[in-house]
DNA sequence: ACCTGAACACCGTTCAAGT
DNA sequence: ACCTGAACACCGTTCAAGT
């Protein structure tokens, strides 16, 4: 319905059949080429900042040059997402399922830590990739079958596993407002500080433990003030959640 | 550095003063009015093709007087997040501490159900608003309180919450690509179908349990496929991994 | 096949002007 | 205080043209 549905036959289709690095000129422009440098610029100047044109001045070539490789903004903006999550997957199944989950929990914000602008893009471009890595949908479910489960609880626990990466990692990264970042940097400081005792006893009692280092009641972002262990604490209760739900069959 | 750094003395600051629906003209145009109107319009057309100027339209005003009341494009999406937000505090702490959590994460969900394209919104802006609902902190700092949790573990178990709804909800209500729908839609049925039951024996057997029905084997989101069971079990694994957490202080 | 080049319809934001 | 109105610098995408 909207304007990008009457798209048709575009030569976007396929690209990189044969590559060519033979004689003469030497193609300086392909689709990774492309997607690496989107990255670059996103890591760069932010998901806010990026655009298309950008791009193609950072690439050297005219905005409608990308366009020939890649279908849209959106497209592009999804296959860095995929870049960005390409080495999630831990690389043996030695240890135990618990070990496995962990490590792929652990890898999976080591990703997103290493490019945190994209960290937007994850929780929205994961939701049905045409390219979906097979295999890590394949071992991730071998890891909990080795737990126990099976049918729905197996499809399930898969659920719940891609639900919390992207939950604690996505919020944790997740940009700061650019705007009067220093002024209200000392507003949320300050109204911590100065909250009631009587209304808010356990704000109040971890005021300190809380400052910076819970949602919501943040002023800067992992980049800055990484939650590890949070992330550690979180870890454990999923997977031991997990084993309770598997330990029902 | 951005050039949202140099504003200078908006008129923005504080417009809902008095109210004055007196006499004569009725201010028709306010702050309330302006977010009511682009979560409106965000239901109605999608969050990509939601614009300032769109918005002045519906209003019958001119796209500038909107920026009258609010500083800009992402302070109104962030308060429109906000507003999509509002009522996810549940009401009493009648319950079990486990009986208040699984509600708050399920008024969580509904929430963003009512309003699922927003859902790309919430875990960008979530990091850290000014406006805060300390109410809300409070009350689920308690419950877990209530769980024998303090300290460190009370703030990382805090954490775990938020990224918990966050995780699954965004995904689940995460928008699908408008681009060729029904293209891709066959497009992973067929792949998932196809699939080498040597090679993918998970995936193989769960075939017919996954489809549509798996994080990142979706053809559809959350609003045309629930995954109602699988957040359910979610709830569950995430909260009997809380009891475990708070049971070993 | 791959890229240039111009053009189109749109965007958020600024700045001056009205009342 | 609140809104109009014009203008600015930018954007993604389309379409024709080159090689």
């Amino acid at each position: 319905m909207s304007k990008a549905a009457k798209r048709k036959r575009s030569p976007t289709s396929r690209a990189s059949a044969k590559r060519e690095t033979s004689g003469k000129g030497a193609r300086t422009l392909n689709r990774d080429t492309i997607i690496a440098a989107a990255l670059a610029e996103i890591d760069l100047v932010g998901l806010d900042n990026f655009s298309l044109r950008n791009l193609a001045k950072a690439l050297g070539v005219f905005p409608t040059a990308v366009s020939w490789y890649v279908a849209g903004r959106s497209q592009l903006l999804a296959e860095v997402a995929h870049k960005v999550l390409e080495d999630i997957i831990p690389p043996g199944f030695h240890d135990s399922w618990q070990g496995y989950l962990r490590e792929f929990l652990q890898r999976f914000r080591q990703a997103i830590r290493a490019h945190p602008n994209v960290a937007p893009l994850i929780g929205t471009q994961l939701v049905a990739n045409p390219a979906v890595d097979l295999d890590f949908v394949e071992r991730l479910l071998a890891a909990l079958a080795h737990a126990g489960l099976s049918g729905v609880n197996l499809v399930s626990a898969y659920n719940a596993v891609i639900a919390a990466a992207v939950g604690f990692t996505t919020q944790e990264f997740a940009p700061v407002p650019a705007e009067g970042t220093s002024a209200w940097q000392a507003e949320i400081r300050t109204r911590l500080q100065n909250v009631s005792s009587t209304r808010y006893p356990q704000l109040a009692k971890n005021m300190k433990l809380l400052g910076n280092k819970a949602f919501t009641l943040r002023w800067q972002n992992g980049t800055d003030a990484p939650l590890d262990s949070s992330f550690t604490s979180f870890v454990d209760i999923f997977i031991s959640g997990l084993e309770q739900f598997a330990g029902r069959e």
